[in-house]
DNA sequence: TTGAAAGCGTTACCAC
DNA sequence: GTGGTAACGCTTTCAA
């Protein structure tokens, strides 16, 4: 292992001081060309890298913003981790992750390492605080920027769930379904998302306001968990009971309806000639469905949270909150048709 | 924002000095209990948090682990840092992340983060040294483990890629094919990948073994580009030549073959009626698509990873390094069946 | 069992 | 334009 060369190192090579190769290398003014020079000349040859810890202790700033997040191994948060990398690594900040299991509580996690000075700005991802977890929040200090829940404090980032579930549900009345179901469900944890019932909100908008009859036309499923095994459950149950099937489906998320779509179609059904299917999201291989879905630029989300965050860091800590609604769209495939008998 | 405290203002609460406060807080010996409960009423009194930066700056260590890999937003990433994480939280180490661009020498970026003590130890994954690049990483001094590919020094994780295709081609071979297709290609960047040969060679293998004629029964697409696209891409070109298609193609990534199977099927070819196809990695949707493939435990080598890195930490850096080849299976689902024709 | 003090490697303020 | 030096907040000998 080289020998570690310290900024005192380089100041005696150089013949300077380490207050001049502080500011050489970190491109300040008040420094000769010349010695800016000698400065760099001397630095190559050490191969000196400044210390970030001591860096950061003597200044202040970490450089590194932290990701909290429940999982990290589903597509939603690879898209945004991709998306913050994206603008976060340009601007030299690296990117810290912290999974937040289900039994602790959220903020507690935050707290350490915020105060712990581990990093300068927070993104959460699909985290919920409750009101207890906001009282610990105000006091962090660092800007925040939330994805998908919002908070009276922070920047946050959201889409909206209940015009998107609209649309989808509006795909479908136009076709002519009559017999919807909403397949939703809290998130994998315990830390409550309120995003799925927005979307079962905005099916039984899309329903009034096509002047149809709730209670008649949708069927509410809460037990699909977001997951790939929570659609193929679900599609099971309805099979096995005895009332008619639904027509049209609208899915929470494109794994839901993935997952669906795979038990339906095991089971001889055929989409959408006996089913059609509304995903959400636009998942990598929705298209490879053909599943029509409520698009959501996920990759664009995290690249808007990095910048959030870079630009509330630039310009200290009193920039007004922003909530950001991030454009959406329906995106027609395969997997809606009108239903094969039209009620008449 | 709550003032901070520090560890002097938790010796004055509690009448000792900054070395006791230090000693009790981290539970060290020589710390009389009654001290060591008089401090821990300061500390939470004062609500007093170490100071990361501090802390590692007096002690070298940083608890962090730095996770290198040319991007995040693929499967096989995000089920990697998901392993690593399920090890690395409970013992204290956070995951910081470098996206290796194509662009630049990956060893440069892990010399600043390394050299300026960020942290503790680094993970690769598919990130794949030239001899240029080895001389730099010997000087590292931190321990290393890398995921797929291998050094001759530090520890590698991989599976048998060669065995792997290899079973994927006997099973083919066994139902019958005589007419096969290896669809690879480098990965994504240009930090060439051998894993892509070898799947190929495995695949030559069983078909020498079986008694047969490479040159007349292996056919080798390599530009699949280990994506979904890429996997369309070879499907398309295919099926607008002349010669007659393959009978049963292996795939090396499941990705990949999504995109063929979903290529295929738009063009009217059934599966595994037409056509049969293995894939590789056991992705979460690969059983959706009934697709057979060969296993490999993604999450279980995230997590060896991680105690490989904890294991070699705390023994010091003396650890011999080890190679371990994770197991692999075949997986058989409804991709693969006997040709429509069996050459008689 | 406890305390004093010397680092750890920077940055930033204040003279010059 | 440059240098001296006090922080930054902790860990870790070494004495007591």
């Amino acid at each position: 292992m080289a020998s570690r060369s310290t900024i005192g190192d380089v100041a005696s090579l150089a013949g300077v001081s380490v207050a001049t190769v502080s500011r050489a290398l970190r491109g300040l003014p008040n420094v000769s060309s010349l010695t800016k020079a000698r400065v760099e000349a001397a630095a190559l040859e050490l191969d000196y890298i400044v210390d970030a810890r001591a860096s950061s202790l003597a200044s202040g700033r970490t450089h590194t913003i932290g990701l909290v997040a429940p999982w990290f191994d589903s597509w939603y948060e690879s898209k945004v981790i991709s998306g913050l990398e994206g603008v976060l690594a340009p601007a030299g900040y690296d990117l810290l992750l912290y999974a937040i299991k289900t039994s602790v509580r959220p903020v507690q996690t935050l707290r350490e390492r915020v105060r712990g000075r581990t990093v300068d700005g927070i993104v959460c991802i699909d985290v919920f605080f409750d009101e207890e977890d906001v009282e610990g929040l105000r006091e962090f200090g660092v800007p925040m920027v939330l994805i998908g829940s919002r908070l009276s404090f922070g920047h946050s980032l959201t889409i909206d769930n209940l015009r998107g579930a609209s649309a989808a549900a509006e795909h479908l009345l136009q076709l002519g379904h009559r017999r919807l179901l909403y397949v939703g469900g809290t998130q994998k944890s315990e830390l409550v998302s309120p995003v799925s019932d927005l979307r079962a909100q905005g099916v039984a908008k899309a329903i009034t306001d096509a002047g149809l009859d709730v209670a008649e036309v949708l069927e509410v499923a809460n037990d699909g968990a977001f997951s790939l095994a929570g659609g193929r459950k679900v599609m099971r149950r309805l099979q096995q009971r005895s009332e008619p099937l639904p027509t049209g489906v609208i899915c929470g998320s494109d794994e839901m309806a993935m997952g669906l779509l795979s038990e339906a179609r095991t089971s001889g059904l055929s989409v959408p000639e006996d089913l059609s299917v509304v995903g959400f999201d636009d998942h990598d291989l929705a298209d490879v469905f053909g599943l029509t879905t409520i698009r959501q630029g996920i990759y664009a989300t995290g690249e808007m949270a990095g910048r959030l965050i870079l630009d509330t860091l630039a310009a200290g800590e009193d920039l007004p909150y922003s909530h950001i609604e991030m454009p959406i769209s329906l995106v027609e495939r395969d997997s809606t048709a009108p239903p094969r008998v039209v009620a008449g």
